[in-house]
DNA sequence: GGGACGGGCAACTTCAAGGTTGCATGTCTG
DNA sequence: CAGACATGCAACCTTGAAGTTGCCCGTCCC
């Protein structure tokens, strides 16, 4: 099956579904913090926060949004608190940019069609 | 060539670069806006405020953020004003998000190469 | 001309996001 | 134990986002 075809094949998901994790996406810091937790598995807040300009409260505030956005999940590790990121949510917003921009390409065959005729 | 190739061929742009891009889509209504000149073409404010709970100014003041985000476009036409959709910021957001994800799936791989060493 | 209709502009309100500071708490470690 | 380290919690401040209301202006059309 095609990788398209395979994607369709999961749940829509509802598309609006997705705002909420546009929106924990929709801020620099933030972007910055999912991209650090993809490449670096589990990170603690102080490794998040060494090499920002915004205090470890701020960090751990991103954070918790980022959480409730279900981007990134937390496991307690002694006195630490580490960070790991979490694909699911993503994957849908993935999804439901595919499918506005397939429903865009759609859109322009209908013209295309009713320009030629 | 395959469209993963294809896709990557195209400059990088930043990745943080489409943060203004998520925080405009981090918007139920929002969404609901682009989703609709998507679909239908270019629709006038009057028809996009039609349906909702909301005001024809709130309706203006979304799309002017849609607008500065480079989502949608408008066009005077007579009295009224079309709003179109643009796709080009939108599929930059969309090569962010596989990046991401590309990103993680590599972390993935190197994890367990290191888990089978 | 004179209404409808579509829209712009500006002021205003409400509320939450983003960020900081200060202090308290749990946890290693020498 | 004592101190360093990682974090939590709460109060506070400052802005801007989201939305409304009121009024004005251009345009279509009978």
């Amino acid at each position: 099956m095609s990788p398209r075809a395979e994607r369709s094949r999961r749940k829509p998901a509802a598309l609006s579904a997705s705002a909420p994790v546009f929106a924990a996406l929709g801020d620099a810091t933030r972007l910055r913090l999912v991209v650090a937790l993809c490449a670096g598995g589990a990170l603690s807040i102080a490794q998040l926060t060494a090499g920002t300009t915004i205090t470890r409260q701020a960090v751990t505030k991103h954070l918790q949004v980022l959480a409730d956005a279900g981007l990134v999940q937390d496991l307690r590790q002694g006195r630490e608190r580490l960070w790991e990121f979490t694909p699911e949510r993503l994957d849908e917003a993935r999804q439901a940019l595919d499918a506005i921009s397939a429903q865009w390409g759609a859109a322009l065959v209908r013209l295309q069609r009713f320009v030629e005729s």
